[in-house]
DNA sequence: CGCGTGTTTGAACAGTGTCAATTTTCGTGG
DNA sequence: CCACGAAAATTGACACTGTTCAAACACGCG
């Protein structure tokens, strides 16, 4: 489409580029000629046998890839080893609704202003691209929960998340910003089995549960059992 | 820390930003002091009482914010209105393993190299930035059906999604790229389940399934109701 | 003090998981 | 091309977890 178009063009093509059937797609679409020149020549194409790993968690050496053709699966490993798939790579939005949940305070930027700003400092982008990254992150640890997790084990888990990102001076004692309904939404479960389980906890000692929303940790160990369950 | 530090600081720290603090969390934490005074030029801050809606879902004219205080929680609307929260956000990885499913091919990049690309071409990270975007968009999808949806609908929606991105040529007839076991721990479910949910669709008239992986969509519309579940 | 919302508790039921046996599929060698 | 064996998929019976429906309870507010 835009390769050598004018008929003066000094660069040529790879030839694999040329033919590239995710030539579009890809992360290549962002580069003109020169530039995709540029990245042909520091990556090598592949071909790769069914089952074979590519990247290993926790490989700090990790590779970065382009799929032209075939599927790749992201794995997790659950609590005793079993594998659970969290997301699938095939070869070539952004819409939520958010509520308030407690009082808060925040910091709103129009949209066009914010794009600006990212245009003029690149350390903002990537920063927001690691953000992204995260929140990727933590959407597939939940994914994971709710695929093999039971309901005690979702519970306990939840609260420990809770108890590290609410319990900011006290680590043991803390409110839930949320009603038993939300924690259901939350968790994939309903108000009753929510319940049930937090009066479980209670029961054997494992929490305290003052109030409506007040949460005490009297056995981080056993929670912290109760979560990998 | 880095305000008017060597003492000949030009520009005024917004005192906002001064005391603020998630100063070091959030965006900001990218920018030097001239760049925080831009931004916080174009920012306002707000507080919001609990339950106010933000942001609505479609919404084109979407604000960005950086959360200061409190708890704020992202819904997807279910089948029949039923909201389930997919995400929480507080005041304030990327670590997965990789296997190939299918034989593949593959343009693989070292990281180092990559980063450099992405240092020249501003765009490409803003591609990848559109990207990690969608994966996290494709995630809290996942986590909904997970959450919510009964195992016929779960596998009606994965059906469906595979004859989107695996149904190139022919949108009805198509091999799937896993086997059964691979799709229970996809659709978080055995793979009794599995099997049993196949069969009864196939018995219903909704799809066929020639030999291992095969599948034909025989009623798209009655596939698609099965996945609204 | 009573009312309403939200939470807890109980009992019956449906849906999945588990265990186990059978059938089908697919690759290999005859 | 057919036969064979291993791996995968299907099917059945049963236990168990979680949902549903319903009622009792606790707390905050007028």
């Amino acid at each position: 489409m835009r390769s050598s178009a004018a008929g003066g063009a000094i660069v040529t093509l790879p030839p694999r580029c040329a033919a590239c059937n995710v030539r579009d797609d890809a992360l290549c679409a962002t580069l003109e000629d020169a530039g995709l020149v540029a990245l042909h020549g520091i990556g090598r194409r592949r071909t790769m046998p069914a089952g074979q790993v590519l990247v290993w968690s926790g490989d700090p050496n990790a590779i970065c890839a382009t799929v032209v053709s075939g599927v790749l699966k992201a794995m997790r490993a659950g609590p005793e080893g079993r594998e659970h798939i969290v997301g699938l790579a095939f070869a070539g939005d952004f819409v939520e609704t958010i509520r308030v949940m407690t009082d808060a305070e925040l910091c709103v930027y129009p949209r066009a202003a914010l794009q600006n700003m990212l245009d003029a400092h690149p350390a903002m982008e990537r920063l927001l691209l690691r953000r992204a990254l995260g929140a990727l992150d933590d959407a597939r640890m939940w994914m994971l929960m709710l695929g093999r997790k039971a309901a005690g084990a979702r519970t306990a888990t939840f609260l420990l998340e809770m108890a590290r990102r609410m319990g900011q001076p006290d680590p043991v004692r803390f409110d839930l910003p949320m009603s038993r309904s939300e924690v259901g939404a939350l968790l994939g479960m309903t108000i009753e089995t929510v319940s049930r389980q937090m009066t479980s906890l209670k029961r054997r000692g494992v929490v305290a549960l003052p109030g409506g929303r007040g949460v005490i940790i009297l056995d981080r160990a056993l929670l912290a059992r109760a979560a990998a369950g």
